[in-house]
DNA sequence: ACGACATATGCAACTAATTGCATAAGAATA
DNA sequence: TATTCTTATGCAATTAGTTGCATATGTCGT
């Protein structure tokens, strides 16, 4: 019998941690997210080339997901077979040329029935507790080490994100309540990246 | 111009929230986390079958790992074929088989050079952020619904993680400097939890 | 002048993970 | 007695995401 978790029930683990079986309880099923739905979802908003998307993604969606640039121009093609979204070729002087995308009303169809489905409760996979659940292996140093860079890594986008926050509280109330939705998933960030900051202290205070 | 992080610049792009170009700072870089190392975590303290590391998972793991029956027995079966795990089969009255695992000394190598390199920070990619994000598509009433019942959920998990963290205090003082690091993973699932929590207490009160 | 960076797009190979299917038998419960 | 659950293992197909490569030009700083 080894540590913690050792109390787990049956029901606790099927309902609470993960389910059992293949046919779990319904709360974990449900559509996954995918890069489709969040692309059609800045399509919605305004047409844009994988290279717009792209940028979107690190600017507005940043806080919670990454999307590398040759993911973003798979699932455009992708999506573009599947009649999602369609694009016009624009040349331009100095530059490449340019496929501007916008979305069909498949494409719109597709997205909000995506919303009208529940999302499935996301999962963490993070390596770095794997390593700490690990520690015992090697010289505490190592670990130490580890979790002083996440940290600062973890410091910064902090701040970064709170200076996000500070604009939005610097716009006038109308403006406020038009960005409310997006300055909600910047909370997220804000909250995750604090918990995460309360954590690594606890951690470093463990292991002195 | 749109939302709050306008004022992103490139530097901060670079640096904090995602690398621009394909050759990001080190600090980006580093080992994925994979099941292949978790699991030669768990056979490291001890041997065991393809169920019995579901099992481990679930209970020790799963405050931030899940992993399904499928992917354990691919990649056991992955890693026998590298070499970095062996074998024995066990017949059973009135069960299957068991094929039991043990780490060999090839498999130790491959986990300490794992520990040993750093670790990429994890993503996230949460649906319910960008069907939040896209929450101006449909009724109001249609988010709120999804917060709550995911709230739900993280209210469970978290009470669960609770239970395990009160059987923690009541061991005795050498016993928890056994599972000191164990217990500091849990820890990171408790302040997860509850930052989730805080953040949805947020937007409830946000979407009023 | 040279290098770094931004704009702009894409393929190929691989690794990681999910979904669905399939088998088989004992033990507990309704 | 029928159903569900637990133990126990696995394949096949698909989707998702990473890593590395490839191309091309303009701009800005040193």
């Amino acid at each position: 019998m080894q540590l913690i978790a050792y109390k787990l029930g049956h029901q606790l683990q099927i309902d609470c941690i993960l389910p059992h079986t293949d046919t779990p309880s319904a709360r974990f099923n449900g559509t996954n997210m995918s890069l489709k739905h969040a692309i059609l979802t800045l399509l919605e908003t305004e047409q844009g080339s994988g290279y717009d998307l792209l940028k979107r993604f690190k600017e507005r969606l940043g806080f919670f997901w990454n999307a590398s640039h040759q993911q973003i121009y798979l699932q455009l093609k992708k999506m573009h077979a599947e009649g999602l979204i369609e694009f016009e070729t624009q040349n331009q002087q100095g530059k490449p040329d340019r496929k501007v995308y916008h979305i069909t009303s498949q494409g719109h169809e597709a997205l909000m029935k995506w919303i009208e489905s529940p999302i499935k409760i996301s999962k963490v996979n993070d390596g770095l507790l794997v390593k700490l659940y690990a520690g015992h292996l090697v010289d505490i140093s190592v670990i130490q080490k580890e979790i002083a860079e996440h940290k600062d890594m973890h410091t910064r986008m902090l701040n970064t994100f709170l200076e996000f926050e500070n604009d939005f509280k610097a716009l006038e109330e109308d403006q406020k309540k038009q960005y409310s939705l997006p300055y909600l998933t910047l909370r997220r960030g804000i909250l995750g990246e604090q918990a995460w900051l309360q954590w690594a202290q606890e951690v470093e205070d463990y292991l002195v």
